[in-house]
DNA sequence: GTCGAAGCGATGCAAGTGCATCGGAACGTC
DNA sequence: GACGTTCCGATGCACTTGCATCGCTTCGAC
C-alpha cells in the first residue's frame, strides 16, 4: 500500500473552502483553482477527492445542511429542561442563521438553494434536510401546544424561518426585525393553544 | 438624425431574455452570447443598450420586480368589492408566484436574489421592491384586521410568501401545501381579530 | 534494498467569458 | 443626392474555466 491520505477529512476541507468562497462571491465564485487555494491544496489534489465539480459541490451542500442540522439538535438538547415553547424558540432562530455569526452560513445557504432550482442533484440534498428539519419541528410543535394540525404549523414555521433568512440577508430587515416577527408568529401559536 | 432605435423597448426585449436564460440555468447561465441570439439581436446591441453585464442585470431585475409587482396590484384592482380578507389572500398568493405559470418568474427571482446576497447594486433594488410590497401588505392588514402591529404582520406575511415560494421551488412542498399553510396562516390572522 | 501502486502537483488544452474595436449600413438633414 | 451622425454586427483579445495528462514522490509489501 502506497502512500495514504485521509480522504474523509480532505473532504471537508474542501467543503470548508467551498463555503468560504460562496459566501464572499456567491457559487459563481467558486472555481476548482480557487477551491484549491483556499483550501491549501492543490489543484489534483481537489480532482482526486471529487471527480467532477458538481461532485465537489453536492458534498459541500450535505457538509452544511449537516452542520446547520446538528447545531439545532444541540440547541435543543443543551436546554432541555425548558419548556416546549422555549425549545422551539430556539431552535427558529438557530435554523434562521440570524445570528451574527452565521450570517456566512446563511449566504452558502442561500446560494446553494438557488443554483437547487435549476439543479437535480442539489434539489434532493436540500429537500432531505427540510423533510428532517420540519419532522424536529412537527415534534416539537406537538408538544409544545397541541395544535390541530403540527405538521401545517412546522411547516409554516420553517418557511418563515427561511423567508426571514433571506430577508435579512438582501437587508430588508433587521435581525432585530425578523426575531420580533419570530416571536410574535411563535406568541400566537401559543396563545392559540391557550384559549 | 441617423437610424433610431427605440431603447427603451429593446432594453425591456434583453432584460425578457436575460430572464428566460436565468429560468433554465440560473444567473451562471446568463451570458451577453447567449442573451443576445434569445433576444435575436446581436451582441452589440446588447452592448450598446447596456454598457457592461451588471448593468443588464440589474436592469433585468427591476423589470421583473414591476411586472411582479403589477400583477399584485392588478389582482387587487380587479376585484375591489370582496372583502379585505379575499383582497389579502389574492395577493399574497400572487407574490408568493405558486401558480404554475409563474413558477418562471420565481426562479428568476430565486437567483436574483442569491446574488442579490453578494451584489450590494442588486440588493438595493430587491430592497426597495420589498419595502413597497410590505406597504401595500400592512394596508391590506390593517384593513382587513385591526391586528394591533400590521406593520410586524405584513413583514411576517411577506417572509412566509418568499419561504414557501422557495420550499416549491426546490420540491419540499407542494404548490397545493403551500396554499394550504398560506390559508391557514390567513385564517389564524382573521380569527385573531374575531376574537 | 527493490518494486510498484497510490497519490501528488504542475502544466496543457479546448471552450467559453466579458469587453473593445472597427468597417460599414441606415437614415434624417441640407 | 451627398453628407454626417447614429447604430449595427462581426471579429479580436486577454483571460478564466473545468477537466485531462504526465512525470515524480511517497510508502508499504516482499
Amino acid at each position: 500500500m502506497p502512500k495514504q491520505v485521509d480522504h474523509q477529512s480532505r473532504r471537508r476541507q474542501i467543503a470548508e473552502a467551498v463555503c468560504q468562497l460562496a459566501d464572499e462571491s456567491g457559487l459563481e465564485g467558486v472555481t476548482l483553482r480557487d477551491v484549491a487555494a483556499r483550501a491549501e491544496v492543490s489543484m489534483g489534489a481537489v480532482q482526486r477527492c471529487f471527480a467532477t465539480k458538481e461532485e465537489m459541490l453536492v458534498f459541500a451542500l450535505g457538509h452544511i445542511g449537516e452542520r446547520i442540522a446538528a447545531r439545532v439538535t444541540a440547541r435543543l438538547v443543551e436546554s432541555p429542561a425548558q419548556s416546549a415553547r422555549t425549545a422551539l424558540g430556539h431552535a427558529t432562530t438557530e435554523v434562521s442563521l440570524l445570528q451574527e455569526e452565521h450570517r456566512a452560513e446563511a449566504r452558502v445557504w442561500l446560494a446553494f438553494v438557488a443554483q437547487a432550482a435549476v439543479s437535480p442533484s442539489l434539489a434532493e440534498i436540500l429537500r432531505s434536510n427540510y423533510a428532517g428539519l420540519q419532522t424536529v419541528f412537527a415534534r416539537l410543535i406537538a408538544e409544545a401546544a397541541d395544535t390541530p394540525d403540527p405538521d401545517r404549523a412546522a411547516r409554516t414555521l420553517l418557511a418563515l424561518a427561511d423567508g426571514l433568512t433571506t430577508h435579512v440577508l438582501i437587508g430588508h430587515l433587521s435581525p432585530a426585525m425578523a426575531l420580533d416577527v419570530l416571536d410574535g408568529h411563535l406568541n400566537r401559536l401559543w396563545d392559540e393553544r391557550a384559549s
